[in-house]
DNA sequence: ATATTTTTTTAGTCTAAACTAAATTTATAA
DNA sequence: TTATAAATTTAGTTTAGACTAAAAAAATAT
């Protein structure tokens, strides 16, 4: 497989995980910052090697070996962003792109070695599961700080949104995962919050708090 | 740079090494493992960029930009291997087409990082100096085997050819970096030898001998 | 129910990197 | 020194992956 069909197939995966009808061209086009002309070329391609299923007009579907590949290529990604992180010092806004190359590189021996080097870590540094090597996904029970009720204990244990911008935007609120959290008040009117964290009160907005998984 | 551009720089470098005046089309062809033509078609490419100094028919040479380029390939691809044999267990002959890809990568940060968390190695698993971040090559004093003379104390530092096949004979015969060799006698007829290695004595050829550094 | 808008596909172009075959230049040998 | 051989370049093709513009299909709105 080439990296552009690596890619394609990441997208479709993670594009997957919020609908359970086809993809559209148009969402993959947006999600690869391409056209949508050459999303129906790939798209072609990857049906004509059983990685998606297609139909004309209608979206397309991973098939199950297509389900597989784009799990491995996450396995890589996040494995080598728990690599940066624990092993070279690099922060959590930092990882994204070098993983992106990083996922490419093609040895299953390096990606075992790896594994067992990091000491078979269950998420990345962002707090996403690592899929295991057979490709199952740890469940990781986690909710959006946005649904979580007043006044309970909770954990920043992950984020929605993994953009460098959000990430400093954490980083500077001094929250990382691990943290605890409590929600003090919500604000019906913006869906606005303050919250306990760190022994400082801080005020998110509802993007922020939708962009926070809590345990 | 492409991937196949720094290809192309990397061989030229290492074709440099052996001669000092331009490098044939043919050789790189051949070093590549592809045609003549083709190799036309890159170095015009690499000449417009600076990379190489090219004349018609003259063969071609590095500028200082592409050799500076090509020292940076080769430092990658080595810390790389010394990651791998170092901290993820691969054996020395099993490393080189992994690091073929990873050399490949594109952070500085992520090679500066990479070559702290090694400690800063001077060389890979095969003995071979690995460039520092200016582009300096450590100086390794070293001679090849076939060229030491009889009873004297050698030790065993790098390998000339490091293919698969010949690193997995030297496994076979115990003989690793940092061995101590005595040559007991040489035969003038075909140059082989008589070596004392590990208190074994054996009999090596003259390829095997012109592939051994000591010092 | 038809017209309009949006989405998707098709057709054709472009670039990078390879190739083959033919032409040209350089090297070698009679 | 000319003829032949070898090396190199050029010209033209191919494939992958992108693109634009135009055509076609599906969705939506009047």
């Amino acid at each position: 497989m080439t990296n552009s069909e690596e890619n394609y197939l990441k997208i479709i995966y993670h594009l997957s995980l919020f609908s359970n009808s086809g993809i559209s061209t148009n969402a993959i086009a947006n999600a690869m910052d391409s056209k949508p002309s050459s999303v129906t070329d790939m798209i072609q391609k990857l049906a004509d090697k059983d990685l998606v299923l297609y139909k004309k007009y209608q979206g397309v579907q991973l098939t199950e070996k297509g389900r597989k590949e784009a799990i491995y290529i996450v396995r890589k990604h996040r494995l080598w962003e728990v690599f940066l992180v624990s092993k070279l010092g690099f922060k959590w806004d930092e990882v994204h792109d070098i993983a992106e190359q990083l996922e490419h590189i093609n040895s299953e021996k390096l990606i075992d070695n790896l594994d067992k080097f990091l000491e078979f870590p269950v998420q990345d540094p962002h707090g996403d599961p690592i899929p295991n090597k057979e490709g199952n996904l740890p469940k990781i029970k986690r909710q959006l700080l946005s649904e979580a009720s007043l006044h309970t204990k909770l954990t920043f244990v992950g984020v929605n949104d993994s953009s460098t911008s959000f990430l400093q935007y954490l980083d500077k609120q001094n929250i990382s995962l691990g943290s605890m959290i409590e929600i003090l008040d919500k604000e019906e009117f913006d869906n606005s919050m303050k919250i306990l964290v760190n022994g400082q009160e801080i005020i998110i907005s509802n993007r922020v708090s939708n962009n926070i998984f809590i345990k």
